[in-house]
DNA sequence: ATTTACTATTGCATCTTACGTAATAATTAA
DNA sequence: TTAATTATTACGTAAGATGCAATAGTAAAT
């Protein structure tokens, strides 16, 4: 396995055409730089100095040596310079794993912000519901909206909470009966939100109350956009986030179901694979992602 | 300064997103690897894998610094490459210092059946009489053809000897008496070659006898074959190598002076820099030289 | 669910290796 | 002839890397 000091060390040797002169400008002692050259050269099978106490030439070997190496120990240089700058907070790539739905709805304006305040960052966003592993996936960090997460060996960080509602289209209730507390509902009607095709429960809460509803298993999917065009269209009810409902909510399209009682809020989450230390790039967009939440103020959500 | 190796550690990991596997490969031990990766991401300031105990993978800036350094590390091992190839006798470049005239008169024939041998072996020829300074002046040998030598530091190897005529054309003893004897030698006419424009010191020899004559200073020069002009138009008569006079006895333009009288021969000598060992193109160049010179068997000398 | 196998890591002891110092030989400049 | 500088080498030391064993964690197999 060849090593590069010693290269650093003859090229210096070559461009001073003194042992010692190189050792100086090296830091090393005389001695140093006498056996490494030696070494190369009992390596190399080839003498590359001709060398009398006060005299020092390249040998044709030696100029043929240097000329070669040059460029490309330089090349080395220019590379490890640009990787130390590349541990700028605001130049590189990221690459960012996020939920379809908020990807789609919330994502966009935050990205441009983002890139309007970094414009040398450049993204790759992910989009996807499923339960990724997120070292697997290859992503730096990755957004979720979810239940407060249970798992220890992840970190992650909340950003805000996301309420969630039940809704319904109106031209549902004109072919069944209103409910008025939560166990009225009618498990074939409650579209399940899953990604494991296994429906959901529901904890809904009102003044110390809580009662669990298991969804039904008549219509499942691991899309909320979907769920939310069935709703819509009167084909049942379900829960969703803020986000995606709020829109129907403000235009009349759905409308909320037993409004008194609470559904437990979602997490805005960041998750992080298991860094020791967050790199700065991450950190960068960390810190924008918190202060766009902030700014918002809980007008999305 | 940057070292190579770590980086050799890291991209072997990157490529089979493996601790133990590159372990493996690199032959060492995963404890080393882990180690050397470690150090790396703590110079670079920058996580490059996150890694559970099952599971590797770059993080974006890893997967950066993967990028911008296996073309450098290619190019460095492609150099390497290049220069052991090198260590091939029979391919590189050679740089040779001679005498002029026998640079012009020899030399021609030689190199061409010497690049026909070796087509890949190129040469630099410099050919100047002057007292050069092998070392200084950056040749890789030296032919020279002079006087035995007696420096003790410099490494010479001869070649053959040189046999040395004292000539004149006929028509100078239409003006002048044919000496018979070294001592009739009138100095005037004795036309010297000399680097050091002091005139020379001819030894004859004869049955035992010795007379030695200082050549005049009417004219002295650092060029044989200008001396050679000189004398084939009358104008003296001069000691000169073999290589020089023999065209012009042949085709009767001068004649021998004192043909009972011997001078003692030149030796034609290849003088190095002071190697520890020859370099490979060297010793090829020597080789053939001298198995050219003893194929020649005294023809051109 | 439990076990097994493999992983990355770390502490510790060892060993190789590189380094600096000092001495030597050689050469140039004074 | 002397002084100064150079490249080199021997040798003792120190620092760094390495290997081994133990640990903790994870995924696959039972």
């Amino acid at each position: 396995m060849e090593d590069i000091k010693p290269i650093r060390v003859f090229l210096e040797v070559a461009e001073q055409l003194s042992f010692s002169g190189a050792a100086r400008t090296l830091r090393m002692t005389p001695a140093s730089v006498t056996r490494i050259v030696a070494a190369l050269e009992n390596r190399l099978g080839q003498q590359l100095f001709v060398r009398t106490t006060r005299q020092v030439a390249l040998t044709s070997a030696g100029a043929m040596v240097a000329a070669r190496f040059r460029p490309v120990v330089e090349a080395f240089d220019e590379a490890t310079d640009d990787i130390t700058r590349a541990s700028r907070p605001d130049l590189g790539r990221l690459r960012i794993n996020a939920p379809l739905s908020f990807g789609m709805r919330v994502l966009p304006d935050l990205t441009e912000a983002f890139r309007l305040a970094y414009p040398n960052i450049d993204l790759e966003i992910h989009l996807t519901d499923a339960l990724v592993d997120i070292i697997a996936e290859d992503c730096d960090l990755a957004i979720r909206v979810s239940r407060p997460p249970t798992d220890k060996s992840t970190i992650w960080r909340k950003l805000c909470e996301v309420p969630r509602y039940l809704i319904a289209a109106p031209s549902l209730f004109e072919r069944v009966p209103r409910p008025s507390n939560p166990d009225e509902l009618e498990t074939s009607l409650l579209l399940s939100y899953s990604a494991t095709n296994r429906p959901e429960t529901w904890e809904f809460h009102k003044a110390g109350q809580t009662r669990t509803i298991r969804a039904g298993s008549a219509i499942v999917s691991n899309n909320g956009d979907y769920l939310f065009g069935v709703a819509s269209a009167g084909g049942g009810m379900c829960v969703l986030p803020d986000f995606i409902t709020r829109p129907g909510l403000e235009a009349g399209d759905v409308e909320l179901v037993l409004p008194d009682w609470k559904l437990p809020s979602l997490w805005l989450t960041l998750y992080y694979p298991p860094y020791e230390k967050l790199p700065p790039l991450v950190a960068t967009f960390n810190d924008f992602f918190e202060a766009y939440i902030r700014d918002l103020d809980g007008l999305v959500f």
